[in-house]
DNA sequence: CTAATAGTGTCTATCAGACACTATTAG
DNA sequence: CTAATAGTGTCTGATAGACACTATTAG
């Protein structure tokens, strides 16, 4: 796509009224993240901002999602990033949108836009600050500040949704792996059971044979798989 | 929810850094929309807004989707129910949002966030100014300003995922109809052909038969159906 | 009658779940 | 050997598409 950069001050333009963008209300827009893991053997979690004494009057003594304000020329993923390396010493962090939520009375501070994000983060990547931040499983999700509770709802479909027919589209799990550990981790993210020769021919399709097998347990010897590329 | 709301001036509050929330860079922020329709016996259709003398340099000469910038304490929906109003006279909209663009190249005009909507109306209530805006299928969508183009493709992709297994979700048909007409419909959604008998199937459940059917034509008369309210 | 469209019964391939069976290891 | 886990073959019921058939109208 050719496309002319004149690069223009910010106020060249002028709309058929007169007004230039300046002109236009600007409202606050901060990023607001659902992170999302399964811990060793554990269910689907979340990471929660606890509250602390700082903390502005509608937040008083309510969990909340970490987030941000975007900063000036700071793209929505960036600022999520951002917001992440204080709570998480995380990377490879591949944030996606799922909402701008734009009540105006969700924020007593003023009126802020708030962009809504999901990650997903391997649980041998999440390194937490426990004075901090909460990692809590996403079925005891406590009264949360700033209606973030939407979000939660709103991120934990979109994993689901994500992990209905992929084998593991996040790469939550390091691979070679074996089908139980699949199972179990698919298990973790839906919530359910899954039955288990039922769960191996869905996933057979989008899976490669290393050759391996994981020895040393109980029982036979597990082959080992990684993601199948493409095809 | 129990929430004290101090309507606090916009200043009061300052984060860890003492800044204010008027402290943040505030980027300007737009709504635009993707209007979808179906065209008696047509195939889906856009509304895009046709080139002018007054656009800007980035704009010039080419389509774009309808669009403005948010107001003081507006709403999102309500900015797009407010741009459609003057090139589409039609009520009973229901905006869905699809996504945040934030490429800071994608408007030469300045840092201005696009917050995607899409909505659809019935043709017999698309009322729409020829001179202003024009009714385009949307496999033939010329080139469009702003990266307008990736917003076509999340609505046009949003609507087929709502079709996929239900009747008519967003009311683009007048009932009671008949199983033609709402294989019409879906047939111009989805760009395709689908088997009549594994059609009916499908539907049926979705369906309320009313009793009576359309005479007047050439066949057998049709039988007519509503959609079912719940179940 | 013919042409045209609406509506239905049934066959088949596919797929998910249930279940029973075999396979291979540790101890 | 037993206990435990991995892996597979097959049955069944649900479903989608193909297809042929019947039904009812206009003219």
């Amino acid at each position: 796509m050719e496309r002319e950069r004149a690069n223009p001050p910010r106020d060249a333009y002028r709309d058929p009224g007169g007004r230039t963008l300046a002109d236009y209300p600007r409202p606050s827009v901060a990023v607001d993240t659902a992170v999302l893991t399964v811990p060793e053997g554990g269910a689907l979690g979340i990471v929660l901002v606890r509250p602390g004494p700082g903390d502005d009057a509608s937040a008083r003594g309510r969990h909340r999602l970490p987030g941000t304000f975007l900063h000036e020329g700071e793209r929505l993923a960036e600022a999520v990033l951002r917001s992440l390396r204080d709570k998480a010493g995380v990377t490879g962090l591949d944030p996606r949108q799922l909402h701008v939520f734009d009540d105006p009375d969700r924020d007593d501070r003023g009126r802020v836009l708030s962009v809504a994000h999901v990650v997903t983060v391997a649980a041998r990547d999440l390194v937490i600050d426990e004075t901090k931040v909460a990692l809590v499983s996403v079925d005891r999700i406590p009264d949360l500040a700033y209606r973030h509770d939407a979000i939660v709802r709103l991120a934990v479909a979109s994993l689901r949704a994500e992990y209905a027919s992929v084998p593991d589209p996040r790469h939550l799990l390091e691979p070679p792996f074996t089908l139980h550990d699949l199972q179990a981790l698919h298990e973790a993210i839906a919530g359910t059971r899954i039955p288990r020769d039922a769960f191996r021919r869905a996933m057979q399709g989008g899976l490669t044979e290393t050759g391996r097998s994981r020895r040393g347990v109980v029982g036979k010897p597990a082959r080992l798989f990684t993601i199948r590329s493409s095809s």
